[in-house]
RNA sequence: GGAGGAGUAGCGAAGUGGCCAAACGCGGCUGACUGUAACUCAGUUCCUUUCGGUUCGGUGGUUCGAAUCCGCCCUCCUCCA
């Protein structure tokens, strides 16, 4: 199995900058485990690396799409793959750094997700006069198990499992079954995290930054035809909360706090995710001293490293 | 100094004699997650593991029973002086 190291964490812990430092110190490439840094031109409210400091690594998969396409785990699960693969034929070390939780392990993990991606509009056209709960009923006939493991208000969820079934004739549930749940590498996953409330400071204090440096103009500057809510990338925290503001629904203060909000949100969410569904080594962040932290971290790294 | 209004759980805000440990919203906390995942959804939130205990500015009453009624006191707001 390849060796592989994953970063991972809630958003603004520093993890860019271990990965860089990992990398340079075992001679490896990053890979970004990020939903949002694929997109062009989303590079303020992303918080994406920057060239500088990138710091002569190289980087995959940043800035592989416009923003008015769409992307998937799916996709994310190919295309990691491949990258890994080829990091190592290089005999360098593959390094996914990312806080998005589903596309890191549907990555690593044997998830297995079948063709036919183009009718799922159709069938989300099709039952959209349901309730949540006529909605549910309907699964509940075709795929009882998941109709049981998903919230009736979880529309979106319910949806996708009976798309599951009438794109592929195949039950989410039978899906799952046939997976064996395993690791497909030999990944050691480094956890960053600090306290709660430090990390809520320093998530404020990013917040700011992003709009000093220039957030607004960001969004402002994007072409017509990428500044539309449903797009899968304006769901970037920083991104979707400017609509508002912008059509003066909402005074710069209210939506400088809401992006500050959603992004706390958003961090509790992938220490949810990051603690139940992944084993996840943690490290508490020395923000004042951070080779402090890069040392602790590497001396495990190198242990896994060596360790074939 | 006078007139009126208000003080309810972390915040906002209902409740105006029993069904009130107190609606609802926000915030917080916890969790779920296999193609929108920076998404979507759920639970929980006075103390206590349970029994139970202590609350609705304070205090003293009325009542079988009070956040709700009465007296006094404190604080805040508006208006008059």
């Amino acid at each position: 199995m390849e060796k592989v190291i994953v970063i991972v964490g809630p958003t603004s812990v520093g993890k860019t900058k271990m990965g860089v430092e990992l990398a340079k110190k075992f001679n490896g490439e990053v890979i970004s485990g990020d939903s949002m840094q694929i997109y062009r031109k989303l590079d303020i409210g992303t918080a994406k690396v920057t060239q500088g400091e990138m710091d002569g690594i190289a980087h995959h998969l940043i800035d592989i799409k416009n923003p008015d396409e769409s992307y998937s785990v799916k996709e994310f699960q190919e295309d990691v793959r491949r990258q890994i693969n080829d990091i190592a034929s290089r005999n360098k070390l593959p390094i996914i750094v990312g806080g998005t939780g589903l596309y890191i392990k549907g990555a690593l993990y044997d998830y297995q997700f079948e063709e036919a991606e183009d009718h799922v509009e159709k069938a989300r056209e099709k039952y959209a006069h349901l309730t949540n709960e006529q909605l549910h009923g309907l699964l509940e006939k075709i795929d009882p198990a998941s109709a049981l493991a998903i919230h009736p208000n979880n529309r979106q969820r319910v949806f996708r499992a009976i798309e599951i079934f009438e794109t592929t004739g195949q039950t989410k549930s039978e899906s799952l079954k046939k997976q064996e749940h395993k690791m497909l590498y030999d990944a050691f996953f480094v956890g960053l995290t600090c306290p709660r409330e430090l990390l809520y400071q320093n998530i404020n204090e990013r917040v700011d930054r992003m709009v000093a440096m220039g957030l607004l103009e960001e969004m402002a500057g994007l072409p017509e035809n990428y500044k539309y809510p449903g797009l899968q990338s304006m769901k970037a925290i920083g991104y979707k909360e400017l609509f508002a503001y912008f059509s003066g629904n909402a005074s710069l203060e209210q939506t400088v706090e809401l992006i500050k909000k959603n992004s706390r949100n958003y961090a509790k969410r992938q220490y949810t995710w990051f603690n139940n569904q992944v084993p996840v080594t943690w490290f508490d962040v020395d923000f004042d001293d951070f080779e402090k932290t890069i040392d602790a971290v590497a001396n495990q790294v190198e242990a896994f490293v060596e360790d074939r």
